[in-house]
DNA sequence: ATAGTAATAAGAATGATTCTAAATTGACGT
DNA sequence: ACGTCAATTTAGAATCATTCTTATTACTAT
């Protein structure tokens, strides 16, 4: 019998995606997020991880966070000057941000529409990303 | 002769829009952005205004900034995490990031899209801003 | 002019995020 | 296993755009 805590995980994540290696910390962060709808900010993250890793820092889930984003693993997403949230959803999505709840929900896009068709873009662009917000009701 | 500073103003602006009292200093805030396509800072129309109004205040600025964009006669423009920059332009329209320069660019939407068709929203939704952000270069 | 209200100014406070420096961990070769 | 080196984590300090506080000044209306 050992105690190195690796005999009963229950969802299993490599040691590596997109080349980042996945350290404890990350593990947890990237998992806590893959479960949730919501876009915690990083401060919501670090809380629920701490009852896995009681002695995280805030510091790190930021790490973390900032990691993820930059292999793509997760993506950040930001409401005006509202602290930034993140995202398991890697499918090209908007985001609406419902004013009378305050919850934010994906939004996809009607089948067969390209983005840059819409836009009136001068030639040759290289578009690395784009995002769409929207703000309203939920009526 | 008087002493009022009034006599040999350039452009005219009313003293009042869209219910919004212009003062002094909420005019020199306007009057900056109105001649400028580089969505400039709070900093930036602080440090242009202080020709005009030597003894503006920054807060000023922001409260400026915030009553113009609160009576719809700019907007804020938001890049991630980067101070907030402003716009005068009020028509529909995106935002163009230029990772290469630095500058950012309006994009308009080619004629007759309407942004909602494109995109994937329950009925009866209340949309009461669409943000359209990207970044890329300009090859 | 007086009173009441709105706006401005200067500086302090806020708070999400980033930075610093030291400790810990992990990977790799021996 | 051991030593070495790089990567990661941690706690706390620092940053800095923005907001707040409070006193002063400017309008507006009687
Ligand atoms: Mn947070
Ligand atoms: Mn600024
Ligand atoms: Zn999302
Ligand atoms: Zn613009």
């Amino acid at each position: 019998m050992t105690t190195n805590g690796l005999q009963h995980r229950q969802t299993e994540i490599p040691e590596e995606i997109n080349g980042l290696r996945m350290t404890r910390q990350r593990q947890e962060v990237y998992r806590f997020l893959m479960g949730e709808r919501t876009h915690p900010t990083a401060n919501e993250v670090f809380i629920s991880i701490k009852e896995a890793l009681p002695h995280v820092s805030l510091a790190t889930v930021y790490n973390c966070l900032e990691a993820l984003v930059q292999h793509k693993i997760i993506r950040q997403v930001n409401f005006d000057r509202e602290p930034s949230r993140y995202c398991p959803n890697l499918d090209e999505h908007g985001h609406f941000h419902d004013e009378t709840t305050g919850t934010i929900h994906d939004i996809k896009f009607k089948p067969g529409i390209n983005l840059t068709d819409i836009l009136d873009l001068p030639p040759n662009t290289v578009i690395k990303d784009i995002e769409i917000t929207l703000r309203g009701q939920l009526a």
